[in-house]
DNA sequence: CTGTTAGCGCCTTCAT
DNA sequence: ATGAAGGCGCTAACAG
């Protein structure tokens, strides 16, 4: 039961390999018999081309490569399933790497993709440096970085606009009546983790609000740590009215602090998350929260790996998609 | 700015490209100082291998493929994130495919899988027929089931105890003194359904209550399914004192249906669920619930793979692993 | 221990 | 419009 090769097809049909081949791939220098014989056959006996002697002989393997922090967390796997609807669209399979938000682990995955003779990468890094992205470039393979991306290196990117989100966040609650706005924000080596905080800036700046430095943190990533800062916000006097956070993770933490002190949603204290993750609109108190359009993040990456990959480049590609507010009942 | 391959080494100690070949592959029949110049050598060229040829050569690609219904859920994307680390301790990378529960995608990703040549593949299916698996089982490929399994099919499988689940969560609640207690089952076409559906009985039985068929439903798989569900559940007379269902998201929706009726959990009702997903411990009430070995589940496919791939089968291997209840506030 | 020979399945010349 | 030859990079078989 041995898979079916143009050999096959050829001896079955009495053409050459490479008619068949031919014939096959679509060439225009078949006769039209020929070409209808030979893709009946191939039909009959369930050819498939064999991708890796296709890939070896033309060093494509119609294979991206996907690097992610964490698939396990809902807003990774969102973009892993973008990506692969995408690829999927194009006939590319997707190899998957999780880094587990560790920086060995992404060069090692970046080794890993190399060896597997990708065509092209989208890289969706979350806290590592530069070294990689670095290396990247130097080893010639088409790549973009989503989600994330880095000022001051020349590279193809595709993300969200996070200053406008920061910004359309704490208006919302600035509209609301709010003054008294907390932060609850990411590390600062996060790209989106500044650009959060600029836009939280920004607005409070516009409406004439002054930053209370009390009111700012900027280590949070996990839910454990929304927990943390939000319960010495809650006991901090005076306490803030509103609170936005960093994630929708980090905003449950911080939504069970305000509930630990006996204190409502959004009545005490109102909460703005980010991501828009698929359980934020199934909470008790359904999530306020920034829709990032993932969907149109992955295809557009995609759609600039194949470019790269076919070699239709033009510099750097830079997207900053816009992101919008949805507005649930925690503010 | 080529990439390096065996030829390079060859040409440039000297050796044949075949004993570089051996050498690097860490054949024994390699003398010792040929071995140290040519390991050597290959370093200092960064020589990585090229996995098509190879692949091309010995049919084996060192890859696996992994199918999953929904990894933007966290429940498959954790089990895919362990799938990954497992495969990756073995140095087998993986190739992802999303069938967004769609039987006709499913049938699309095994084709993939076979086009990429993958050596062993891993399938989470949800709520497919079995023509797929059979069209596997003739296709020759190792595979493996997680999650789920048929029980009148032949096939390797490794899940988790839905009974004994079903029964521990069930019987949770009756030790904490309920008796009207709901389930918010998922469709009986997955096989786990109809696994927590037993064990619900079960513990039931055991302890001599009665089942009411008003508190059985069998249709829930989504958030919202699980609000519907909750919602004419609150409202029956009587009410029930607990819920069992299906999925943690499924929880979610029955318990925001208790919320908006005024009711508070555990109090007036108390829940369980089913998945311990990530999020689950981070609620406002921290979900009492069914925690699956994932990480086992995982590895021991990857196992049975290897096995397979290897050549080391011994009868088709059928795993039940136990599953633990994990109690926290809702009950 | 090491080298030679022979493909894996496909596609791209070049010839016919 | 078709066929023959060559090779992508690697490994397995057989010599020496």
């Amino acid at each position: 039961m041995r898979r079916v090769t143009l050999r096959d097809i050829a001896t079955e049909t009495g053409f050459s390999i490479n008619t068949v081949s031919r014939a096959l791939n679509g060439k225009p220098e078949v006769g039209h018999d020929t070409r209808k014989i030979i893709l009946e056959k191939a039909a009959e006996l369930d050819y498939r081309p064999n991708k890796l002697a296709r890939g070896l002989r033309s060093s494509r393997t119609h294979t991206l490569g996907v690097i992610v922090a964490d698939v396990a967390n809902p807003y990774f796997g969102g973009l892993v399933k973008r990506l692969h609807e995408a690829a999927r669209r194009y006939n590319y399979s997707i190899i998957l790497q999780d880094t587990d938000e560790d920086y060995l682990r992404e060069v090692e995955a970046v080794q890993v993709m190399l060896a597997e003779h990708v065509d092209g990468l989208v890289i969706t890094p979350v806290q590592t440096d530069e070294a990689t992205i670095i290396r990247f470039k130097e080893s010639r393979l088409p790549f973009v970085l989503l989600g994330r991306h880095f000022d001051d290196l020349e590279t193809d990117y595709v993300t969200q606009d996070d200053e406008q989100g920061g910004r359309l966040a704490t208006e919302h609650l600035i509209k609301r009546g709010h003054e008294r706005i907390a932060f609850v924000g990411g590390p600062l080596s996060i790209s989106c983790a500044v650009g959060r905080l600029r836009g939280y800036e920004q607005a409070l700046n516009e409406h004439g609000i002054c930053l209370n430095p009390q009111f700012v943190s900027t280590r949070s990533v996990t839910t454990e740590d929304g927990y943390n800062v939000g319960k010495s916000l809650v006991k901090s006097k005076p306490r803030p009215s509103a609170i936005f956070a960093f994630s929708d993770f980090v905003s449950l933490g911080v939504m069970r602090a305000i509930r630990e002190e006996g204190l409502e949603i959004p009545e005490d204290i109102a909460i703005v998350g980010y991501d828009d993750v698929s359980f934020a609109s199934c909470l008790s108190v359904p999530l306020t929260t920034v829709h990032i359009p993932r969907k149109e993040m992955a295809e557009i990456a995609v759609d600039i790996l194949r470019a790269k990959i076919d070699g239709n480049v033009d510099g750097a590609k830079h997207v900053k998609l816009p992101v919008g507010l949805v507005v649930r009942q925690s503010t």
